[in-house]
Order: C-alpha cells, then structure tokens, then sequence
RNA sequence: GCGUCGGUCGGAUAGCGGCUAUUCCAGGAGACUGUAAAUCUCCCGCCUUCGGGCAUCAGUGGUUCGAGUCCACUCCGACGCA
C-alpha cells in the first residue's frame, strides 16, 4: 500500500500552518499512547508522529520571518518542520529545487516512521510535489536570460519557433505568447537540449490526502486585516530594513513580493488579498482537493481517515 | 458680486471639431513545463442568440454635414480680487 502523504493547503491566513501542528500532534499522542504513555520523556514518543514540509516560495528564505507570516519556534509546539530557511533571499530558490529536497524530506519521514504533512500556500510548489511533474534538468542561465529580456514578446516567440516548433505551438494562447518570463524560459531550454521536452509526470509511490482550508470573504479579510497589523506590530519595518542593508537587491524585493518603499497597512492588505484570489484561481483546478471552512471539520476527516487505516 | 480655471466609467487621468473616448489604479474571470506573492491574458455603462445592438463626457439650448471638444445660459467645485 502507498504510504499517505497528509497536505495542508489553501489562502493565505485561513489558519493551515496551526492546523497541520494540530493534526500533528494527535498522529504523536494517537501512537505514544497505544505504546502506554510510561515513557513520554523518551524519544522514542517522537515515532510514528507527524512532520510538517513547508510549501511556501517564501518562507524557503532566511530571514523573511514577519512578512512571510512564517510560524514561530512557539508555535510550531514541537513538532519538526522542514524547509523553512533553507535558501538565501539574495537568491533565486526555484520550485525545482524545492521538489528534490521535499522529496528527500519525504522519504526521511517516511523512513522514520513518522507522517508528513506538506503544509503551506505556493500551489506551484505543491503540485510539482504531488504530481510528480518532471522539470527539464536546465538551470537558470542568468547571461541568457538577461540579454534577452530586451526582445519583445513578438521576437521572443518567433526565437522560440525557430528552435523548437512544438513547444511554440503549445504556447497557443495569449496569455502565453505575451508572457515573456515563460518565452524566456522555454528558449532557455530548447537551447540547452535542443528542445522542449514533453511535460511528464510519474505516478508517484505516496497517496496524498489533499485538505483545503478556505474561507469566505470577508472572514478571510479580517484575518489578513489581523495578520498585517500583527506584522507591522513586530517589525516588519524593520525586517525589510535589514534585509535591505544585507544586500537583498531591488528587484528581488519585487520578486519576493514586498514593497520596496514603505509598505502601507492598507497597501500590504490589499496585494494580500489580491494574492489570496490568486491562490484560489490555482487551487479551483485541483479536484483532489477536499475543502473545508473550518479547520475543526479538517482535523476531524484526517482523524477518521487515518484511523480507519489503523495508523 | 466680479474674474480665472475646471466638472470625462468606482477613483485618478488623456482627448480640445471627424466617426472605435485613452491610460493607470481598484474590481472580476482565467492561464501556468525550474522567477509563482513572479509573469501573462481577457472583462470591467446597459442589453446580447457573442455576430453585434444601444447609451454616454454636469445640465439645457445653440452653431455645424459632424460636438467631451466651439458658443450661450444654468448648476457644482477650486483659486484670485473685492
């Protein structure tokens, strides 16, 4: 039987990351005590427990704590989590890296007996892990990339077509055919393997349980509304600063997400929000995904689920 | 009271006689092959059988083949002078 793969997904703020420390612990206590709860002081308590796999393009950086909404020592109660502050923000971390080591993550959980619960809001992310997409093994070409940003879309794609006829016409729509980055990409490709190979997916060794929190609206703009006021209560100001003065340059700012000059209250709360709806356009797509408002609701079809399958 | 400037989509803005009223923001719907809070597309007055159809630039008259665009008056706002 494949072994399950719990994943916490959803809009940002909609409480994901507290739920999958919640469904965490109880897979801990759930077997801590069948075992008698005697020696509780042991390691071993640890085993057949849960451990969380961020899946956030953000909190992947060092140092984006407050404006990541990254979780706190505090908060994670425990519990492991991985893949947080594993990346230097002067740097571009790409979701291809991101799905090598979520792998790895995996099979070590696994190998410890322990479940993992991927847990956060980059779809993206999410996908190339449960999907089992296999990404061309072509790594960013910066001198590249830089000299052709100055082409337009139009010369782009005529570039792209002559090297690789298929690939141009799978860009068939707009959307695409206008999107520069993705031309980019796609040339970057075809000109380092000669073309684009065919998007593949494997049938992956894990079951993933796919557990959706969502929201509506106006809940989901308190709890930003929240959120942002928390994050400027403890210093997002300042974090952004640092950062700054670190060498984190002007454009990765934008990359990243954050307003450079002096980020607003009312400025973070609406490309928060913004962002939300953007997350949702992705997630919509997903049929696996089983939604619920209320993370209590959530927790409780993990629970009866993994009970049913004696874990 | 006199004078000057101005009133254009939810907000901001361009157009200053010529048929299709611009751009930005906000809003909505999407796309996604190693940047994904990135990047890109479409819609955003009303109706639509998705081919179009009908409105519309503060108001009312007027000039003109043709008016956000020119003229007159009215209303509203800003500034200046009394």
């Amino acid at each position: 039987m494949r072994k399950k793969v719990i994943v916490v997904l959803g809009q940002t703020a909609t409480g994901k990351s507290s739920l999958a420390v919640k469904i965490a612990l109880r897979l801990r206590s759930g077997r801590s005590g069948s075992e008698k709860p005697s020696g509780s002081m042991r390691p071993s308590a640890q085993k057949f427990g849960g451990e969380i796999i961020s899946a956030d393009s953000r909190q992947v950086y060092k140092g984006l704590d407050i404006g990541t909404g990254k979780i706190s020592k505090k908060e994670m109660k425990g519990i492991p989590h991985h893949l947080l502050d594993v990346a230097n923000p002067k740097k571009q971390f790409t979701v291809s890296e991101y799905k090598k080591l979520a792998e790895e993550k995996i099979k070590e959980i696994i190998d410890r007996k322990n479940i993992p619960i991927i847990c956060g809001g980059t779809g993206f992310y999410i996908d190339a892990v449960t999907r089992g997409t296999i990404f061309p093994e072509v790594p960013p070409n910066n001198k590249l990339r830089k000299q052709l940003v100055r082409f337009s879309a139009i010369a782009l794609f005529l570039t792209l077509k002559k090297l690789d006829q298929k690939r141009a016409q799978d860009i068939r729509n707009k959307s695409e055919q206008n999107n520069k980055v993705r031309l980019i990409r796609a040339i970057e490709i075809a000109k380092a393997l000669g073309r684009v190979p065919c998007l593949e997916t494997v049938p992956s060794s894990y079951k993933f349980i796919k557990i959706g929190l969502y929201l509506p609206e106006n809940e989901l703009r308190k709890k930003i509304e929240k959120r942002v006021k928390g994050m400027f209560q403890f210093g997002l100001l300042r974090e952004i600063k640092k950062l700054k003065k670190s060498g984190v340059s002007k454009k990765r700012f934008r990359e990243l997400g954050f307003e450079y000059n002096n980020p607003t209250h009312d400025k973070v709360i609406s490309e928060t929000l913004k962002y939300a709806k953007r997350q949702m356009t992705w997630f919509k797509r997903d049929k696996e995904i089983k939604w619920f408002t209320n993370p209590a609701s959530a927790f409780l079809y993990i629970h009866k689920l993994l009970a049913k399958s004696k874990l």
